[in-house]
DNA sequence: GCCACTACGTCCAGTTATCGGACTTACTGC
DNA sequence: GCAGTAAGTCCGATAACTGGACGTAGTGGC
């Protein structure tokens, strides 16, 4: 009954990042949002070597990320499409886009501009769903836990 | 000037992902935001082998994405603290503790809830800084080119 | 029919990274 | 002096990654 069992922290962090928490994995989850869904082509824009983006792809089917669907029986070819799961994804593509946007381009423009169908260059604000303000990490507390986060 | 230079895509998420695209980075970078800076605790709390910590360690602090600060100079101790590039990681750990909350918590309570300043649990929602609405996949294009995404 | 080409992988061998556990150094507190 | 903590380092075994060649199943041109 003492369980004294201390840390590792359980946390949907730590379960989310066995699943995407690797380079390949959330690279190939990008070019699928960006409308390349084929094999060769997730290779080639990614730059991963393919039999790692062959492991991957399976392990992303596997959770429920991406679905491989064959597009044509006769040439045998494939695609791969997000799930429902996999659409959630996008904030968190969106958000490494956007630290790199504000922290990787010295000086010069992003590599890659996004448009909103508002029209505008997308920039992505993180807020919070109950007041709706932008959601900054000293706002914020674990529940009621002994770890606090005062300062940063 | 015939440039038939095929990708590698060159994207703000590949470069992110240089930086912070593996699981320890990640969760080092989670436990710093939630108090715990120093080293011993974050091998604790993440599970992390010490001799990965300390690589990961060093290399976010070379990418300014930490700060590795004395203490104490007496029994000689160090903390590691976010710094403001640090800080902008803060969306896309809580969306990535949202899409865990959300997809890996089989209807149980997830491990960990965080409450906003407003008295709120957080819920993370991803939103257009122009038009301020909820940003979904299908309502973004990347900028004039020949990549679609129509579909999912 | 034959050749070239594409898509989607697999196979291989060499290198690199990860892992867990033991060990080191520099202290403090009893 | 002895136990304990913090922050690493060192080590050997295993696992993962990498780039390049190869395989297979088809198409389209001539």
């Amino acid at each position: 009954m003492t369980s004294i069992s201390t840390e590792p922290r359980t946390c949907s962090v730590a379960r989310t990042l066995e699943i995407v928490g690797e380079k390949w994995a959330l690279l190939a989850v990008r070019e699928v949002f960006l409308g390349n869904r084929r094999f060769d082509e997730m290779v080639r824009k990614t730059g991963a070597p393919r039999d790692t983006m062959t492991a991957r792809l399976k392990t992303l089917v596997a959770e429920g990320v991406l679905e491989r669907r064959p597009v044509s029986e006769h040439p045998p070819r494939f695609e791969y499409r997000l799930t429902e799961a996999g659409l959630d994804l996008y904030p968190v593509i969106v958000s490494l886009m956007q630290w790199g946007d504000r922290h990787l381009t010295n000086g010069e423009a992003p590599p890659m501009v996004l448009t909103h169908r508002c029209g505008h260059p997308l920039g992505a604000v993180t807020t919070c769903s109950s007041c709706g303000e932008p959601i900054h990490a000293r706002d914020v507390r674990p529940t009621p836990h002994r770890d606090s986060l005062e300062g940063n």
